[in-house]
DNA sequence: TCCCTTATAGTCAAACGGATTATAATTGGA
DNA sequence: TCCAATTATAATCCGTTTGACTATAAGGGA
């Protein structure tokens, strides 16, 4: 753990981020970062803050996961917090419907990131970015001039494994996670780094965890491997994992979020946010492989998904499955109003 | 989830917060937010806006979980994010270290709050308030002049159930919960509410569920069953359930972050931020049992504890036990490298 | 010594989870 | 028309996990 706390660190300072999502930070840290902030209370003037608000917007198309962007670079919809919001979340939907059209439903908060030292108009400020994730459906599109759906996997072509392990996760990412962790000199740091890649990327006969998308994009990042849009880097070496960038640190922010998701259509109902009225188990698991990024056990998920008495049939069925008409569902919402789904793993003693 | 999000709305405002992390929002509340906050981007000059970090400090003393504040009222320790913050996280240690002589070891993001307009030397001004757990031992307390470690269950009295459930429970919560949900004149909000209760607390054979700590608040102080200190709710009459207040919302914040806690024991080991370097597995048992406020199975909690290989064996004995010496055990810090325990709910295809 | 306390090891049955097989109902083409 | 391909749906099998419980060991104190 002191260890891992000192990487992130640096990989995090790396992106002018020093706060952030992935794994927290220990003792390893603390001696370094308390000092120079003694300061009284009193004394510390209200600095100059901005404070923006950023969505990360999900829909899943055609069983592609996607991420809502604006304009022609690959950006999330954002803007500042403002006196005339009424809340966090009315301002971050001010600026998502206004910004591309799109109303939005689910919401939940992500993660404060503070920029460091963003210098503007002549003197120092500080930014604060509140991300949040958002799950909608793509025909509420109001089809906004420019605005528009992305798979999330073009951004992280090494995230989905529906169709196997992509190949360039073993034939490019590998052989350059293992080269970055041999150019440091010290034997211990090299373990330290080949170990951390082969938990994150399942090498080594490990197995693949999908909800590491978060520590798998720090490690990208910190090898540099990928580059951000705007981004002073110098990494222009053709060292490069193809992927494609985004506008500041927006790939980090989406990155948070699809391992949210990921983790959260496990214990909470969310899914559901994703699908129309009705649909068919298969669209359903569809759409879970989706975000998942792997493939699921039909019969399996049928007989979870039955046990949970998440869903129930609309009577109806459905034709264009291209074999045997499959029974239509909708999602029984008053699943919302019985004992929440949370995951024990402590042995309580009952009763 | 419709009517949940609008009630967890309801609550947020009348604590003059807009966000909140519990039940996310959904389309109910849409429309009503997204009003009257569409204005240009170029428009929005930016507002006075001052961040605030603030920290839950847990430690656990003598089986009893405490946390930290400051002052002679209960007040969590907090200070403005300020331009000689190096990050979010190592201002937030500077302000408690200072405050309390605290130094901190584990830390984990909470939630981002926004105060509504809150009126700031003349002008209207917004505060952000950016909320932090931290985990740490008593023992490394360098006694500040004014700070101090109460249990939690002070302020959450029906938290509690190690003792079974609380008298007061049934005796007292339930009773004004029910009163509070038939005084509304709507038939069918009376039953939402009282099934809210019902689930949240686990009334009517219903299970208790250690992890809706948040929402049991919300659902006190929504039902103005509990009052804050500095808040200018006229709830003075003799309704109030028995508990202690804190200053102005930091109750919630430390009731996000027993539930953030509770949660998070169960999938990792964060338990051992809270123990000493060596002790015996039921000074472990314990300390779980005092976070997760309910009794744990013995056997079945060794037997977890050691399949996943946690701990291992210092070789010495504890002898202050009372009965038969104990073995006294360590935590493997090399878990923390092996393949990380996330909770898996779905049926994935192996291989 | 007896009794109390706690530690530690084991048992047992029910529930769960992953994998597989079998059967049903449709479409499209030979 | 009949067969092949495709998808839906039901049922089974079995090893693992989990909750509840029992039994034995090892210390202290009256």
């Amino acid at each position: 753990m002191a260890m891992r706390g000192v990487d992130v660190q640096v990989a995090a300072s790396k992106l002018n981020r020093l706060s952030h999502p992935g794994l927290p930070t220990t003792f390893a840290t603390m001696d370094k970062q308390t000092k120079g902030t003694r300061k009284d209370r009193a004394a510390v003037k209200a600095d100059e803050v901005t404070v923006d608000l950023i969505a990360f917007v999900v829909a899943v198309n055609d069983n592609e996961p996607c991420v809502l962007t604006i304009g022609q670079a690959d950006t999330l919809p954002s803007g500042p917090f403002a006196l005339e919001h009424r809340s966090l979340q009315s301002g971050l939907r001010g600026w998502v419907e206004q910004q591309t059209g799109h109303p939005l439903g689910y919401i939940e908060q992500l993660y404060t990131f503070a920029d460091r030292d963003r210098i503007g108009s002549g003197r120092r400020q500080r930014a604060i970015s509140i991300s949040y994730l958002a799950l909608t459906r793509k025909e509420q599109a109001s089809g906004s001039p420019k605005c528009g759906w992305r798979s999330w996997y073009e951004y992280f072509p090494w995230e989905d494994h529906r169709s196997g392990t992509p190949p360039m996760l073993l034939d490019v990412l590998r052989p350059r996670l293992i080269e970055w962790a041999n150019s440091v000199g010290d034997a211990a740091m090299r373990r330290e780094r080949r170990q951390r890649a082969a938990m994150a990327f399942g090498f080594d006969d490990r197995h693949w965890n999908e909800e590491l998308t978060l520590q798998r994009y720090e490690l990208v990042y910190e090898a540099g491997l990928v580059q951000e849009a705007g981004s002073g880097r110098d990494t222009t070496r053709a060292s490069l994992v193809p992927s494609k960038p985004m506008v500041a640190d927006h790939r980090r922010i989406v990155a948070t979020g699809i391992a949210r998701l990921r983790s959260k259509i496990k214990y909470r109902p969310v899914v559901f946010e994703l699908m129309p009225q009705s649909f068919t188990l298969l669209q359903l698991q569809r759409t879970v492989e989706a975000l998942a990024g792997r493939l699921i056990n039909k019969p399996n998920f049928r007989r979870l998904i039955e046990q949970q008495e998440l869903v129930e049939e609309t009577g109806e069925t459905s034709v264009d499955t291209g074999g045997r008409p499959a029974r239509l569902y909708r999602f029984r919402h008053a699943v919302l109003d019985e004992t929440p789904i949370v995951g024990t793993k402590l042995p309580v003693a009952r009763g």
